[in-house]
DNA sequence: CTGTTAGCGCATTCAG
DNA sequence: CTGAATGCGCTAACAG
């Protein structure tokens, strides 16, 4: 522990008297240059004598020298910065995708600026006009549906946008994700094969999770079948949701033979919760989660699920933005990352 | 869906051909008014006329005028930038640490550069000169031991500086969080009251982590207990390595009375093993967590554990921080914002 | 390979 | 209350 007690003189207060940085022109003087040399030495150092940039390095490293990217991104024009607006951070599945962005950003020396928007449009919308205001050179957002004028706003930039986890044949400007209503199908169609006649569902109050459900029901009238139930849960998606669903179908007098969820977590819910109740899964009720989780292969009984890429749609955010914003041509600007049905315990043949 | 099918020319390509971006210059020149008056009347409505400011505003919208915070922070020197580096963002406590601090930043006209350091000392080292290079207003650290050098590099800038999730006599400059070693002695003395003789640990390989493991071996030693196993997981801590760390330890041939798990997600992985193996949760076994995730509360049975507002922690992080920044003193630079246990169903009494 | 000139867009002086 | 000059720190363009 270096320094200790050194608290009452450290607490170098406000920040007005910050030590006056040291600039790109002390280093050149140091080191018997012109500054726009050292620059070069810096970050082009193919323009630059060997001797020279050695000793710049030396010259920057003995000053301690930070470059301020605030003037060097004025300067050119390029901030190296992307950022991302999700809907929520705890108890997502875009922490997930969040992480992925940022691993492939970092690796390429892009830097995140990350936001929230609650599930709100319009927050979304105001953080775009304080985002935009730092001249990101890519934007990350979450869904395809946004406040009434983001997409001209957007566009009036010309700045490179990845709109996530949703796919549209329309998109701003580029697309990753995959067709909602083709999850709700694929579910439906699935679980009406394995026999299951009998549905319910527990949703989160969330656009897309939404969709989904409404395909999956669009696809059991096809089938002449109506959910039993369907009981919405606002977000943040919490396990004790899915129990408390669970118990409210229940308590409504239903007795459904599937309960689809939208996400793994409360999946995760109903089946505690029927286990508490004595109701064993999947004999006499089956249960459907969504995302994949971490968890949802090793719950006892696992829980059959949909498996999303979720850090996958990240990494290709950050891989098309930097081709975007590089210059290079993107094959597509809609990127179906697909989703796969994972059959597990909590779901077997019925029929 | 608007203007659908415009892909065809909406394709705005590579970032050359930006739309020449408006500036103060041109709201100024289309409001007949110079440049910094417009300034003043966005930034500092106080010192301009009524009138004129309408007059602003009107040009300022007409043109979609969106300022350049870059140019802005480069010449106030404040940039409204709070940047924050953390081990791990799924599967994390600290996502929701981040969402806290994000929060109370956004309330407050400040936005989150966010960076994932991976465990890696090194990684956060070098995120941080990175991060510097952009006049954060002040920045947010995951713990308290860190490369060396960082400590000096950082105390060299001035920015206010946040070192979450520890604490310690003498931070870099304001620390927020709690006792490892109090936790770790507080967990085995309620288990040693409970009555419990043999313990065995599951414990990620994360500093933190492993110094509440040894805090709760030396109170065990105090009462001449050693622990009959431990079992180390590396992140990110995932559920199923719970189960296979409990699994390790009976097929290792221990027979504890007692789990003590690093994190909640290791404890639920521990119960569900266990469970599975048909052995009775508490009768035979008592498992405890750490972190009170929004599950333990509602798995079956419900999982004891060591409650931390992880929230808060990033809440006060930036309460903190834009205190400094604004040139309030603090009232204390160590924040402890404690723990509490909670007994629940995994654990009970034996004695 | 290195230097000079100019300007990125805005806000801080200081004047009126 | 409004404006003119100057500079934040860096790099693009053009020399040499």
């Amino acid at each position: 522990m270096p320094e200790p007690f050194d608290l009452a003189d450290d607490t170098f207060a406000s920040n007005g008297d910050r030590p006056k940085s040291i600039t790109l022109k002390d280093v050149a003087r140091l080191a018997g240059l012109s500054p726009i040399t050292v620059s070069r030495a810096l970050h082009n150092p193919k323009l630059v004598k060997p001797d020279t940039i050695a000793r710049v390095k030396e010259a920057a490293a003995a000053m301690g020298y930070i470059p301020n990217m605030l003037a060097g991104s004025l300067a050119t024009k390029r901030s190296q910065l992307i950022a991302a607006v999700v809907p929520q951070l705890s108890n997502s599945m875009f922490a997930e995708t969040v992480q992925g962005l940022n691993d492939e950003l970092s690796a390429h020396g892009y830097q995140l600026l990350l936001s929230v928007s609650n599930y709100s449009r319009q927050k979304e919308d105001d953080l775009l006009t304080a985002i935009l205001s730092r001249q990101p050179d890519g934007i990350v957002l979450t869904g395809i549906h946004h406040q009434a004028g983001v997409r001209k706003k957007l566009l009036a930039t010309g700045v490179p946008v990845v709109e996530a986890w949703d796919l549209t044949p329309s998109p701003i400007d580029i697309a990753i994700g995959f067709s909602q209503e083709r999850v709700g199908e694929q579910v439906a169609r699935h679980l009406l094969d394995q026999g299951y006649r009998r549905f319910a569902s527990i949703c989160a109050r969330d656009e897309r999770a939404n969709r989904r459900r409404l395909a999956l029901e669009a696809e059991l009238q096809r089938h002449d079948i109506a959910p039993v139930a369907t009981h919405m849960a606002t977000p943040p998606t919490v396990l004790n949701l899915g129990r408390e669903g669970f118990r409210a179908i229940l308590a409504a007098g239903h007795a459904p033979e599937v309960v689809v969820c939208s996400s793994d977590v409360l999946a995760h819910g109903a089946l505690i919760e029927a286990q508490a109740q004595g109701i064993a899964v999947p004999q006499e009720l089956a249960i459907m989660g969504f995302g994949d989780f971490d968890f949802a292969a090793f719950t006892h009984p696992p829980i059959s699920s949909v498996h999303i890429d979720k850090r996958a749609i990240g990494v290709q955010a950050a891989v098309s933005l930097i081709a975007k914003i590089e210059g290079r041509p993107l094959a597509q600007n809609v990127i179906d990352v697909g989703f796969t049905l994972i059959e597990r315990g909590t779901t077997h043949k019925v029929a």
